[in-house]
DNA sequence: AAGTGTAGTTACACCCCTGTCATATAACAA
DNA sequence: TTGTTATATGACAGGGGTGTAACTACACTT
């Protein structure tokens, strides 16, 4: 099933973020999500997606649920791509316009409201992390509970 | 012309807060944003919006602009409408996750921040009251230069 | 080595939103 | 009243994003 020793395969990946196969499929056609670890090699091959990848959908599918639509999600994923692997913890994205901006407190977050105009688009980076940290344990114990049927 | 007296036409309407016709015509009909004034009847008809509908219009052409999904706009709209005509100063329309409210201090926003869960979106009330006070001194502007050339 | 399951690929269709263009008709001016 | 203008309406097309389903091919089991 490889869930966790050299990655995500797709569908794993759906499973833990919350996200149907055809969208994980468009963003990959499409640049948006690519599995960093392993791309697809024609029918029948295996998307291997990364930890950091897994977080990178994820935030994507906050966004939508949030009403965001993917030009923009696009947008806030490139921006976390450059910051990723670096501390993820209490750190905000903050889009607005077309600047993108990491955010390491509330004051700072109110300081860019204030200097800006116009919409704000803001991401709390905590949540996500949390939220795929428990998807994850809950996939691999399910994953073993299979293995368990299985043997 | 119809530009202040009685309300705004839809192509007002659309110069003002910078939308396309298309759109407004889209929004009126799907019951995004009617003319509150009045509405259309036919051909050859005349849709008249008031100023809180170009407040509305223009609120939503900002989420738009900030990549949010007009389903979601529908539902920021909704919760505008209930307050709107009252005071729109320093008041910040925030989405959260997939429920609307209205803040009126810095610190409810931190507060809504910190009980919130994932993404937000917020705007300033301020910045677009401004832009569309602009906006219109510019269309009564051009309006009476027309005046002018064709008298 | 054959068979079974798993996963990627393709084709098709649908809905939402917006653009273009033609048409109809009300509002207004002469 | 008649002609012109402004505006709403209608028909149509097109792109983005997603669902469904059939097909293909790798990988693993036995």
């Amino acid at each position: 099933m490889n869930t966790v020793s050299t990655g995500f395969s797709g569908p794993s990946v759906c499973r833990i973020a919350g996200v149907t196969y055809r969208q994980l499929d468009y963003w990959a056609r499409t640049n948006l999500v690519t599995p960093s670890v392993t791309a697809a090699q024609g029918s029948g091959s295996k998307r291997v997606y990364s930890y950091a990848d897994l977080i990178e959908v994820r935030v994507i599918k906050s966004l939508l649920d949030a009403g965001v639509a993917l030009p923009r999600a696009r947008q806030a994923v490139n921006c976390l791509r450059n910051q990723i692997g670096g501390d993820l913890k209490s750190v905000s994205l903050v889009l607005s316009g077309s600047n993108s901006v990491l955010a390491y407190s509330d004051g700072e977050i109110i300081d860019l409201l204030k200097g800006g105009h116009g919409v704000f688009n803001v991401i709390s980076m905590d949540s996500v992390t949390a939220d795929i940290d428990t998807s994850l344990a809950q996939e691999v114990e399910t994953t073993e509970n299979r293995r368990l049927a299985m043997a």
